[in-house]
DNA sequence: AGCACGCCGACT
DNA sequence: GTCGGCGTGCTC
């Protein structure tokens, strides 16, 4: 009897391939298995999610599995069909899911090499080559070369044409290897769980919380909970109930934003479970992720802390799923990871039939407002102190830094103590400009302003991260360029500098200061007292050892209010909230917000301290102009090398939507917010939709034919 | 995603 | 007439 299996690839597709099985396949050969099979001439790991007994159609020449790669299955059931709902949830085709799902090496792929011929060398040495032939010739006369590498090294343009015309010349031939798949290597048993500690919370509202959490975990269901308080008591309660679910022999998955910000979480667990805790995050290599996967896969591991990619982790028996920090912008849907780690979070516990437990002691409105609706929003009471919060109101002012601002500062230093300001922008000034032509530095490949990053002496463009040295001579009529120094952080810092000659101000930012060696030093430093006032970009909420100081200045909080985003509200709260959190609870402690709209609902309601009143404001608005949770929203970037086709995939789906007319809003095609960006001209569709669903079936139905390239955002 | 194919303008 | 750029379609 033959049999044949359905495999799932690496690529931007969402339908199996099948493949035959030989016979002494069909034992260790399992759903949720990897297999290496060979597709158009190439090697490439594949997934089985499912088998038949007869070939899909008739005339197809099905080719054989050439080897099963898991003795247990990769991917239990339940993480296949998580990874396949959620592929559909956001319009990804499900082969594209895999490889954020995945440690990439866990997918073999056999890899072309490029090599020289007898024929090719003569042909060199004679100089009968074309100019890009001679190019890539001279490349590969000492070795072979990968095609990537000769694509960026060779100069010559459209690289493979170039080598497939001198293949069939033979002047070059390609040779494709597979890396060999490692055995295994059997990792030491497990330790047996230690003692649990007995825990005695008196907090009555924790003990609430988790007396109602665990009993619906004990039912086996699909079910959650938005965890809305004090950072302290949310941590007794996950506490709690991840020890619960253990005890009963199920797994649970803990996710927080970022992992730099959990010290201190992991040795606790470590400490209470004593072993099977894994961590992860994205400073392990390949190898240590490919060995903790087989951990999580055969059952060593129970419990695994991580931020969004430990959301794929082959736990069995999932009962339960932490997700912390609810509101954080890192969960969101990002640029390259099409999902938004909440929702996904939801479907996963689904899947496992298991508890979402969120927790925020400010949440998204949208989870708020759902928590509160489906009666699943556990209060656990707020933190009790508030730190004192002044706001400056400087509409009218001259200068970047107020004065009042500069005389707390002032006072501070006095005591010999430190200062932390804050502001959301990077870079020296928005733009360098020159006053004669009125030429303005962009970046080549992106539709964006290059940053002038005073310090570093370098222009950066914010949209694609490369950098360039700056050169203050216009191009164009060699006239000086000059310095908009309207805003930046390093602005910020050199009229801190001035104002405070005799002390110590730096800068702490992502991109000039990114790197990790300086950012730790400075950390050090900072901690020693050895730097008096630190200023820093959203970047610097990121870190989780910087210690607490007795003041903290906010500078125009508002900026993000500008942006058109219906979220920016909330992130201007969010900003103002979060930054709080640096203040030593003392009494003296101090936060400062500078600001042109001390009376914005966001920025009162943050510099009191009171969720609620923002909360009240915030779905206020989102309900009078129908934003989420109130509609879901959709943008569509349809992104290709010229506008015209670009435009022309934006106007088919636009027509496709508006065609299937089902109350779907439809805003566009427009030119997107960066209508450039990597080389790439950017047209978007933007829709919205009562309800989610009716949302996701336009969008599957009108993408379906549309070849150009195209990503989607879906809010919520 | 790769890779082959086939179409078209622009050069030896 | 070939070269080289680019869009289209297929891979079990």
């Amino acid at each position: 009897m033959p049999l044949f299996a359905d495999v799932i690839l690496p690529l931007p597709l969402d339908q199996p391939y099948t493949y035959s099985l030989a016979e002494e396949m069909k034992r260790p050969a399992r759903v949720g298995s990897r297999v290496l099979v060979p597709l158009g001439g190439r090697w490439l790991t594949g997934i089985i999610v499912g088998f038949r007994k007869r070939k899909p159609g008739r005339a197809l020449e099905v080719k054989p599995i050439a080897e099963v790669l898991d003795e247990t299955p990769l991917f239990t059931s339940e993480l296949l069909a998580f990874v396949r709902r959620l592929g559909r949830y956001y319009v990804v085709p499900w082969g594209e899911m895999l490889p954020s799902a995945v440690p990439p090496s866990l997918l073999v792929r056999s890899r072309a090499s490029v090599l020289l011929t007898e024929k090719g060398k003569k042909a060199l040495e004679r100089g009968l080559l074309s100019e890009d032939e001679r190019r890539l010739a001279v490349l590969l006369e000492k070795k072979p070369h990968s095609p990537l590498f000769l694509e960026s090294k060779s100069g010559a343009k459209n690289v493979p044409a170039l080598i497939a015309r001198m293949r069939r010349k033979e002047f070059v031939a390609v040779e494709r290897s597979i890396r060999r798949v490692r055995r295994r290597s059997r990792p030491e048993p497990s330790r047996s769980p230690a003692q649990l500690e007995l825990d005695f919370s008196v907090d009555e509202r924790v003990c609430r919380a988790v007396e109602m959490i665990s009993g619906v975990m004990a039912k086996k269901a699909f079910s959650s909970f938005l965890l809305f308080g004090a950072a302290g008591r949310r941590k007794d309660v996950y506490s709690r109930l991840l020890r619960e679910a253990v005890s009963k022999s199920g797994s649970v998955l803990y996710l927080v934003p970022e992992i730099s910000l959990t010290s201190g979480l992991i040795e606790e667990f470590e400490k209470s479970l004593g072993g099977g805790l894994a961590v992860f995050h994205s400073g392990k290599t390949d190898r240590q992720r490919e060995l903790e996967w087989q951990e999580i896969k055969e059952g060593r591991v129970r419990v695994v802390i991580g931020a969004r990619s430990a959301l794929f982790s082959p736990l069995r028996n999932l009962r339960l799923i932490i997700l912390d920090e609810e509101q954080d912008e890192s969960y969101s849907q990002q640029e390259g990871l099409p999902f938004d780690v909440r929702r996904a979070a939801g479907l996963r516990a689904e899947e496992e039939k298991a508890v979402l437990v969120m927790g925020s002691s400010a949440p998204t409105v949208e989870s708020f407002y759902r928590a509160r609706k489906g009666r699943s929003l556990v209060d656990v009471g707020p933190e009790f102190a508030k730190p004192k919060v002044t706001v400056i109101d400087s509409r009218g002012r001259p200068g970047l830094i107020d004065g009042r601002l500069v005389r707390a500062v002032r006072e501070r230093l006095g005591k010999k103590e430190q200062a932390i300001i804050f502001f959301n922008r990077r870079g020296y000034a928005s733009s360098l400009a020159c006053n004669r032509c009125g030429f303005v530095p962009k970046c080549d490949r992106c539709d964006f302003a290059l940053s002038y990053h005073k310090s570093e002496g370098t222009l950066v463009c914010h949209a694609c991260h490369r950098s360039v040295p700056a050169e203050l001579i216009c191009p164009r009529c060699r006239g000086p360029l000059t310095v908009r120094r309207s805003a930046g952080i390093e602005a910020v810092a050199e009229d801190l500098r001035r104002t405070f000659p005799g002390n110590r101000v730096e800068v702490w930012a992502a991109g000039e200061a990114g790197r990790k060696e300086h950012r730790e030093s400075l950390l050090r430093e900072f901690e020693k007292g050895d730097i008096d006032i630190l200023v820093g970009t959203h970047r610097l909420t990121r870190e989780a050892g910087l210690p607490a100081v007795t003041f903290v200045g906010i500078l125009h909080p508002e900026m993000v209010l500008h942006l058109a985003d219906f979220r920016s509200g909330q992130r201007a709260f969010q900003i103002i909230f979060r930054t709080s959190r640096w203040l030593r609870l003392a009494d003296d402690a101090e936060l400062l917000i500078q600001t042109t709209a001390p009376d914005h609902y966001s920025i009162r309601a943050a510099a009191q301290g009171d969720y609620a009143a923002f909360y009240r404001s915030e779905i206020k608005f989102r309900r009078l102009l129908d934003y989420p949770p109130f509609s879901s929203l959709a943008e569509v970037v349809f992104s290709a090398r010229n506008v015209r086709r670009a435009a022309a995939a934006a106007r088919m789906f636009a027509a496709k939507v508006k065609d299937s007319s089902s109350g779907i809003q439809v805003f566009g095609p427009s030119l997107a917010p960066l209508a450039r960006k990597r080389d790439l001209f950017r047209v978007q569709v933007s829709l919205k939709a009562r309800r989610p669903e009716s949302l996701r079936k336009v969008l599957t139905l009108g993408l379906k034919e549309i070849r150009s390239k195209k990503s989607v955002l879906l809010f919520p």
